[in-house]
DNA sequence: TGTATCGTACGAAAAACATCGTACCTTTAG
DNA sequence: CTAAAGGTACGATGTTTTTCGTACGATACA
């Protein structure tokens, strides 16, 4: 047989498609209507623009949806990390070769990245050992 | 006078304008042909679509050119590093909500990234102190 | 000198994304 | 029962990005 297993390449998520992403990741499964009002706390969208765009996403099998109650609720296919990994995978490939201490060093020299976050990242590296 | 600073917020380049910008990057200045023959080692593209796209970039200040001789020479306005910082930041915000050690756990915990990059990492940040 | 080659300019088609209006179905309160 | 409120479906339109065809100017060289 040809393959049992989970087609694992989705297709990438457009900007649009991210910031509803976000908002199902924050706060779990929801409704258009309460994807949408989040949406509109940080600018405008009509309900159907982002009705369109969850069935989209539905349609490319990024968001599933429970249909039955009127209300849909739509729920990542993929849990948050998988595709933020996969995301941060292609950037890595693309802007830095594949090379994570690359941009790592990137990280450290941008200024906005402040001390403590620094500190973070010594305390996570050495409580990897 | 309204302002004599460079202008510091270039648009944000495009997936095709990112390919050529790579291009340049990785072998300096060049001309279209240069770049259209690098591109089609990966992908098949048109030799007028490069052109076009690195008109485009040029309007939008992301390039600059040399006319001086027939074949135009392009050459990126801001250097690989700042347009790279300025791509990773926009992609810490957006993702990691601006916390650089919650990508860098992402990074750390993705298998793609070998021993040796975390050995890299490490050193890196102890030769920050 | 004329024709093949290699370049730029540029409009326009094609494709990808994003937004919205309208139709229509369900639920609910009176 | 019915009207209002709120839901989904979906085509149409607008925008941005990408690709390409065609026109035409420079150069080279037989």
């Amino acid at each position: 047989m040809k393959s049992n297993q989970t087609e694992n390449n989705l297709p990438e998520p457009t900007k649009a498609e991210l910031e509803i992403l976000q908002v199902l990741w924050e706060f779990g499964p929801s409704t258009v209507r309460f994807v949408n009002d989040k949406l509109n706390e940080q600018r405008e969208v009509n309900y159907t623009s982002t009705l369109k765009q969850m069935q989209i996403l539905t349609e490319k099998g990024i968001l599933k949806r429970d249909e039955s109650q009127m209300k849909h609720i739509y729920i990542p296919v993929e849990a948050e990390e998988k595709t933020k990994v996969q995301l941060l995978d292609r950037f890595v490939n693309t802007l830095y070769k594949g090379s994570a201490s690359q941009l790592m060093m990137q990280l450290l020299g941008n200024e906005k990245t402040s001390k403590q976050e620094i500190e973070e990242i010594k305390r996570l590296l050495d409580s990897m050992e």
